[in-house]
DNA sequence: CCTCCATGTTTACAGGAGAAACTTATCGGG
DNA sequence: CCCGATAAGTTTCTCCTGTAAACATGGAGG
């Protein structure tokens, strides 16, 4: 009522409410079938109230898509930048937090990267999610260069980590690294396999 | 009207046209929304006869998964089975069939993984994906004993081929292997780098 | 001060999930 | 050979969703 802030008209800043709704609940529930009205009542408006800020179902969905790339973008760079002195190090802390980030969002990251998000229907999306990916290819770069990982070609190594990391989040967040599969440290070990194929020479996995 | 098949009454085995009719829309189109009632459309019988056979969609959606996995199964033991000489090469023929698979099953695939088909809650769906992902446990082992692997934990390499290729095959699925981002080739290029962590040796890549 | 328009609300409609009541055809038994 | 019982299919109904259109409101600019 007393509210001085630049709060546009009657609710004072519904979009962002909406978005800010859609995580909160994007991030408790991988299985929620996302409905308009829900994210409406939620926020306290009418049902056809986000109608005024976003065209369609579709286009608030393809937003909270790209705000996920950037905060995942923001997870990777932060585990990137940790003091961890090996390149083998730093892969492995920026792998879990894009588990972790997944865990933890699972609405949102089955979102990111579902149809429902179409990247070809949304150029900020598109470029948020390039941007995102351009962060593993500076750091492959950088570990190609410092001669911790093998000279192969940038785009082959960048493709088996984005499938392997998004593979294994996935499959963490659906339930199916079940110990009776994949024993009982499938993400670390599924990772060392990866990166015997990464780095140079050999690695001595009792160290760890 | 002269069947002496087996079926049970009006419709002749409804059940399976239900499913066949399912399974042929779900290859067509990844994004397809799913509703019980276009499939009982096509099929030529009213909204309410699944319900006759299925107590509710999600038992539906849980078999169509379930014939999934023994399909892809299938796929990958045909591959398998072929007479490739080589471990890396068995390897390399089974992965494609699986991202083979997905692609001409966009949206069978994305049901088999998808939290839609819970596996918690159909034993029949989860013995079928155990029994999937069995068959990469029993090549991993051979690999193994072969000498043409390396001999670390089988249910790590399993955890990083099953990633790798569910992650490639989602990210194919979804458009995301664009050239821009991950070279010309980006499905043999992210094997390539996975085996040479799963190999034992090195490897010519030129010879390939 | 008054009017305009962005931002809301109400109302309306098409389509889906699923329950319940109703219909029909097949089968096993007298 | 007819006769309920019952499986299989249809109609109808309720509640939900997405979305469009009509209506209301209140703050900003003339």
């Amino acid at each position: 009522m007393s509210e001085t802030k630049d709060r546009p008209y009657h609710h004072g800043d519904l979009r962002r409410a909406l978005i800010d709704t859609a995580l909160a609940m994007l991030a408790l529930d991988q299985n929620w079938a996302f409905t308009l009205r829900e994210v409406a009542r939620r926020t306290g408006v009418s049902h056809a109230a986000p109608y005024k800020h976003f065209r369609d179902k579709g286009v608030l969905l393809r937003e909270l898509a790209r705000i996920g790339f950037v905060q995942l973008g923001d997870a990777m760079t932060a585990a990137l930048s940790s003091d961890i002195s090996s390149m083998r190090g730093k892969f492995v802390a920026a792998a879990l937090a894009c588990i972790d980030f997944a865990l933890h969002n699972p609405g949102l990251y089955h979102l990111m990267f579902s149809s429902d998000a179409d990247k070809t229907a949304d150029r900020q999306l598109h470029d948020a999610a390039m941007n995102t990916f351009g962060i593993l290819l500076r750091f492959l770069e950088e570990a190609q260069r410092s001669g911790s990982f093998r000279s192969v070609p940038v785009s082959a190594q960048a493709a088996a980590c984005w499938a392997q990391v998004h593979g294994l989040a996935m499959l963490a967040l659906n339930r199916q690294l079940l110990e009776e599969k994949v024993g009982n440290e499938p993400v670390q070990a599924a990772l060392d396999v990866l990166l015997d194929g990464l780095c140079r020479g050999e690695w001595d996995r009792t160290r760890v």
